[in-house]
DNA sequence: CGCGATGGTGTTTACGTAAACATCAATGCT
DNA sequence: AGCATTGATGTTTACGTAAACACCATCGCG
């Protein structure tokens, strides 16, 4: 046995450049009907009819073909099937930053509704959200065996910069591409409306947010409605503050945010920068919520046992996945065209216990 | 333009049983070579030369090829490619409960690894680490186009329930497969006795133990580690408590921790419970550290951020999945065969505020 | 100036599977 | 008994690609 501690950093190739084929070291391929034909004593094309279709040959004859099969470890090679079928009975996805957040729960759900119809996802994860990540991933995925693509997090990547290759159905989850791709989208629109209005119905005079990164369309979207909200209810719009997501940016902001006497409301554009935000808050010794009202966007697992327990906007991350793989089998199936199709997915405001009216002699002390 | 809300559950069908072929319909396959070389008036093979070493083929020819290929929307049948070469340059993954802390972070880092390599990868999440859910996930992605398979978190399945087919390489995140497969797992061990022993050196009598389920391998390794420590320190080793990895487990267990006063310090078995139990504590008005010491495991992004900053066992989650294709790969390339191979990776603890010395005058009050 | 070497291209073949068609025996019906 | 019908199995072929080999110019060299 070879036991061992890990230590230093892996070294790792570079190598193997997208368009590179394959190396051309013969395959594992075990045997082949035809070497279960010739053991069990039939042709070729009855040990294919015993993998498809068993009822198709005679008791007899199947259970001498499974014999064969099993004495010789025979499994039937997808390659030649999606050949023939011209089908991988697989769906390429590309995601944005796989560990984070509600990502994942929507790759969970694209997975699960993938495989209740029967199909696998193939998964590739960019770093950033950039165009030449996204199309780069897009390069890869479609040269590999997919019969459809979904995109999560299209981001500044637009129809233009995709080199999508013909004929491949294209799902989003970005509605920036409506009339190019069909989109499940959240209604961040009326996440943030909810969110927002939520505070000032306390009594909150204004909302102050602290904002996800510029690159990304849903920060963008949230961003753009808190404004036009505030706006709209006749109330001054502060400064928003630039995090990343992150906790630690919700932290780092969050410091500056707890020194600022004015600020007795903060929405922030997801559950993440809230937890850091709460630390900071503590750190200043900033109770939440008789201080600070805090609302997050998400919904994470963890929103509901932070302390105080986080009221969010709560996104169906599930219900957007499965929608995406709908979608996109409707295409791979029936050949429909969607491309002006796009889902709106509601959102609800779960109210828990980081909110509540503000102190009467606001500002804070 | 098709726009909706979506309000009602999806209709699903629960049909494609496993073994069931793709169905007939024709693929959505465009354009083949032959159709490039009639247009661009040469041999098949030329195009062929083109598209995977452009240098063979003379600037002009080359030119008028992919000039051809460009007006067809030519792009290369990956399945006849997989055929020929026999690999299909992608992995399968199977994990468990992918939207749930590590777990992402490790699939995360193995398409990573696997992207370097020039392969992708295909995803299969299970809901239970069952048998037979491990089971039917790997008869589905060994049906499926890899060349290779990676199980994170077997769990209950023993090397002999899993119907792996022959000759496909196999590499687990699970000490457990040793001797069978190869493995790449975290030092439970080492971990839990870093978090057990910090608690003891801080001067508390004994360490409670918030535990994961009994179907989970690394929740029983260190349910044992802590249970062994104690015992060779010559503690007191209380009951052990059964949460499910879920924070809303941690808060539940936690309301009941909260009531003992002889509670001084509590390890548990990953960051999510503890922050569970953060808020029963705070709910409960005990402060961490001063009253109850808590220690994680698993060192998810929020625990820095959690308050007080979570004291945890930090896994090296990355590295895991960097190590597992690397194994993976060197059995599908060299044929190598490295059953008995095993790495430990291994563990930090990470001290922050949420650990303390015991009052003097413990019990509490 | 003839001959081998070289580079560019076409032709043949095989990868493993399954549909389409062909064959043959057993069965049912008049 | 004779013939159509059915069911079980074998034979041929095609899916799209790329290696192996064959061919033919052109070039360099003695």
């Amino acid at each position: 046995m070879n036991i061992g501690r890990y230590a230093a950093g892996v070294p790792l190739d570079d190598g193997a450049s997208t368009a590179a084929p394959p190396s051309p070291g013969k395959s594992r391929s075990g045997p082949s009907m035809a070497d279960v034909a010739a053991l069990a004593g039939v042709s070729s094309q009855t040990v294919s009819r015993v993998s498809t279709d068993p009822d198709k040959v005679r008791p007899d004859t199947r259970r001498r073909v499974q014999a064969a099969m099993t004495e010789l470890g025979y499994s039937p090679n997808t390659a030649a099937r999606a050949l023939r079928y011209g089908s991988f009975e697989t769906i390429g996805l590309i995601a944005h930053r796989l560990a984070r957040t509600g990502e994942s729960r929507t790759v969970e759900a694209v997975v699960e509704a993938a495989r209740r119809h029967g199909y696998t996802v193939s998964l590739i994860d960019v770093r950033s959200p950039s165009p030449t990540d996204v199309d780069e991933a897009v390069a890869r995925l479609s040269h590999q065996a997919i019969d459809g693509l979904i995109i999560i997090r299209a981001e500044t990547a637009t129809p233009a910069t995709l080199a999508l290759p013909p004929r491949l159905p294209v799902v989003v989850s970005d509605s920036r591409f409506v009339g190019h791709h069909p989109a499940v989208a959240t209604d961040q629109t009326d996440g943030t409306r909810q969110a927002v209005g939520h505070l000032l119905e306390l009594g909150h005079r204004t909302v102050h947010h602290l904002a996800g990164p510029e690159d990304s369309a849903p920060a963008e979207q949230r961003l753009t409605a808190w404004h036009d909200h505030l706006v709209a209810a006749g109330r001054e719009v502060p400064a928003p503050w630039r995090g990343d997501w992150s906790a630690g940016s919700g932290y780092e902001l969050g410091r500056h945010l707890a020194e600022d006497p004015e600020v007795t409301a903060v929405f922030c554009a997801n559950d993440e920068m809230a937890a850091g935000l709460y630390r900071a808050l503590h750190e200043a010794d900033l109770r939440v919520p008789e201080d600070v009202s805090v609302v997050g966007f998400d919904d994470i697992p963890l929103a509901e046992h932070l302390w105080p327990p986080l009221t969010t906007v709560a996104q169906d991350f599930h219900l957007i996945g499965q929608l995406l793989v709908d979608l996109l089998l409707e295409q791979v199936r029936d050949r429909k065209d969607l491309a002006d199709h796009r889902t709106l997915v509601p959102v609800e405001l779960v109210v828990r216990s980081s909110t509540a009216a503000p102190r009467l002699s606001s500002p804070r002390t």
